[in-house]
RNA sequence: GCGCCGGUAGUGUAGUGGUUAUCACUAUGGCUUGCCAAGCCAUAAACUCGGGUUCAAAUCCCGGCCGGCGCACCA
């Protein structure tokens, strides 16, 4: 047999088990399509549910939900529909590809000759409602929905920056070959957060809690000059200015912080800044978060954008919204200003249909726009005598000023870190001779928490399994029964699964009410009374406690 | 989207024109054992889809779909 690299023996394991599976696989499958089955949705879910303690609870962003299917307004406005509708044409010679350009008739690479034009489009694209009036698009990030909110988000927030919305949700790109299997899909789950900022901010008040956090970085400069990745503190990093300011290294630092969480390897993690030509058209500057993967080498699990007031301004502007959020000065500024006053009655006995417009005009004037005394509409130059316009000299106080805020945007790609976890996890051992496949993801992620084994199948130890059992999904935990095969056997199946600890029912149970808990790692057992386990299970599951010390080693 | 290669039970595979489609693992039921994939018995389970050539196709030819690799794409 020719050997499976790990890729493989994953996505093999995934299929076997019950994580992954292509999708639609009766009618022949179809690209960029997979199926989460019980354990992997159990997995995903667990993962959803850690992000939704980093960023919903510990951070405060509050979560909304908003529609897959978009309306077209949405899109033009955020550039989607320009960036994303493009007519490709590709050089025969040398394969480069071009946008179709009517001067352009040979390849300006190589001066070969060009292939037919094609149209590619990333977003699905639909009609809404009967007669197709309204055009609709799936959305290819959620971020969007958290821009055309936004007034109603401020106002939530009751008018003051900075804050944050998070969103998760599905979102649809059109990918023309999509391959690699949850590493790049046609619909995936996107987790993204909107951090709103005053553009003056760029300090955080929880810096210090990530300051010496070591980063592996691999900035744009290094990319093209060294080629290495350097390690480094987050403080260093800011203060270097390799990353720009403290904001974006606090975010950095809280997505390594995650990922390490939900059991990604550390040495296999890195933060690569993207360079010019590849930063997205409404982005300022971008990391994204790679992980190492066996067959695929370095790959994008987690974008972090400073998206500046780019989607904002455009929302703003296509939709005729104010998107400003008022932020008042440390002090009023007094000033004072002459203003123009109309002589409104005057004007209109004089000028009659055309008054309106010069009223209009005035109004939209400074007083130093109006010297002359001569005001222009239109193409017409229109003299205005004194009797018709007066000044007024007047005090005023501002109070702030309505700013556009600055976003920051860390978007993980759910389904592509599924997979990395589940690589990284993957391991295979040789135990007295025999292969031991193991998934060694941290208790609080893996989809199965417990298994409960009977030793043997009779005696009334399966009663009291199922007792058991019973119990431990009453106080909330995910278990798994199993008596069939040997108790080996169960034990390398719920390896395989990750199942952090096995719940073993044997004679002496029905003798003194204990039971043991092996754990899957160490392969060691413990014995702990039945009264004690449910306590038990929720300590070694959310990490507060030490195997060894919350029972009789056995 | 282009090019090359491939597609047989849940998994890995044997099978170059006529086989009851091979073997192993897994799974299910039973016997046995009784703490790390032991053994025995039984059972279940497959030729990617469509068309063509042929008396006869898993096998040869064409096309679709899916997968792998390379190019392009991945805002």
């Amino acid at each position: 047999m020719i050997a499976m690299d790990k890729y493989e023996r994953v996505i093999e394991l995934a299929k076997r088990r019950g994580f992954l599976w292509p999708s639609f696989e009766i009618y022949g499958s179809t690209a960029g399509f997979w199926d989460f089955g019980p354990l992997g949705a159990a997995l995903k879910r667990r993962i959803k549910e850690t992000w939704r303690d980093f960023y919903v609870i510990r951070e405060g962003f509050y979560e909304i939900e908003t529609p897959a299917m978009n309306i077209e307004e949405v899109f033009v406005a955020s550039g989607h529909v320009e960036n994303f509708t493009d007519l490709m044409v590709e050089c025969k010679k040398c394969g480069e590809a071009f946008k179709v350009d009517l001067a352009l008739e040979k390849c300006p690479e190589c001066g070969g000759s060009l292939g037919d034009a094609y149209a590619f489009n990333l977003m699905f694209k639909t009609s809404i409602g009967p007669g197709s009036k309204r055009i609709g698009y799936l959305r290819p990030e959620t971020a969007q929905g958290m821009f055309v909110d936004f007034h109603r988000i401020l106002r939530f927030y009751r008018d003051k920056l900075p804050f944050g919305v998070a969103q998760i949700g599905k979102v649809y790109r059109n990918e023309i070959s999509p391959r690699q299997g949850t590493l790049r899909l046609r619909e995936f789950t996107i987790a993204e957060v909107e951090i709103f900022i005053d553009p003056r901010m760029n300090e955080h008040p929880r810096f210090d809690e990530v300051k010496d956090i070591m980063l592996r970085l691999y900035p744009a400069k290094e990319q093209v000059i060294n080629k290495f990745d350097l390690e480094i503190s987050v403080k260093d990093a800011v203060e270097k200015g390799i990353i720009k300011h403290q904001l974006m290294g606090y975010h950095i630092a809280l997505i390594q912080q995650f990922l390490l969480k939900i059991g990604l390897s550390p040495e296999k993690i890195r933060f690569r800044q993207h360079k010019k030509d590849e930063i997205a058209h409404y982005a300022s500057d971008c990391w994204d978060a790679e992980a190492l993967t066996d067959r695929f080498g370095w790959t994008e699990i987690v974008g972090i954008a400073n998206r500046g007031d780019y989607d904002l301004k455009a929302h703003a502007k296509h939709s005729q919204t104010e998107m400003t959020v008022f932020t008042p000065y440390e002090q009023p500024i007094v000033r004072e200003r002459i203003i123009i006053k109309p002589n409104v009655s005057a004007i209109g006995r004089k000028f009659k249909d055309r008054a309106a417009k010069i009223i209009e005009a005035l109004r939209t004037l400074r007083p130093d726009q109006f010297k002359e005394g001569v005001i222009q509409v239109g193409a017409e130059t229109i003299p205005l005598t004194k009797d018709l316009v007066e000044y007024e000299r007047v005090q005023e106080e501002i109070y702030g000023e309505g700013v556009i805020p600055h976003v920051i945007e860390p978007s993980y790609g759910i389904d592509r870190i599924v997979y990395v976890l589940l690589e990284h996890s993957f391991e295979e051992e040789t135990i007295e001779g025999e292969k031991r496949v193991v998934l060694r993801l941290p208790p609080n992620i893996a989809p199965v928490q417990g298994a409960v084994l009977p030793l043997l199948s009779r005696d009334g130890l399966d009663k009291r399994a199922r007792e058991i059992e019973c119990s431990l999904r009453k106080s909330g935990f995910l278990v798994d029964y199993d008596e069939s095969g040997t108790i080996g056997r169960r034990y390398r199946r719920h390896d395989e699964i990750g199942t952090p600890f096995a719940i073993t029912i044997d004679h002496q149970t029905l003798e003194d009410d204990t039971l043991t808990i092996r754990e899957r790692d160490s392969m060691k057992q413990i014995r702990v009374p039945i009264e004690a386990l449910s306590g038990v299970m929720k300590k070694l599951i959310a990490g507060d406690a030490i195997f060894e010390n919350v029972g009789t080693l056995i």
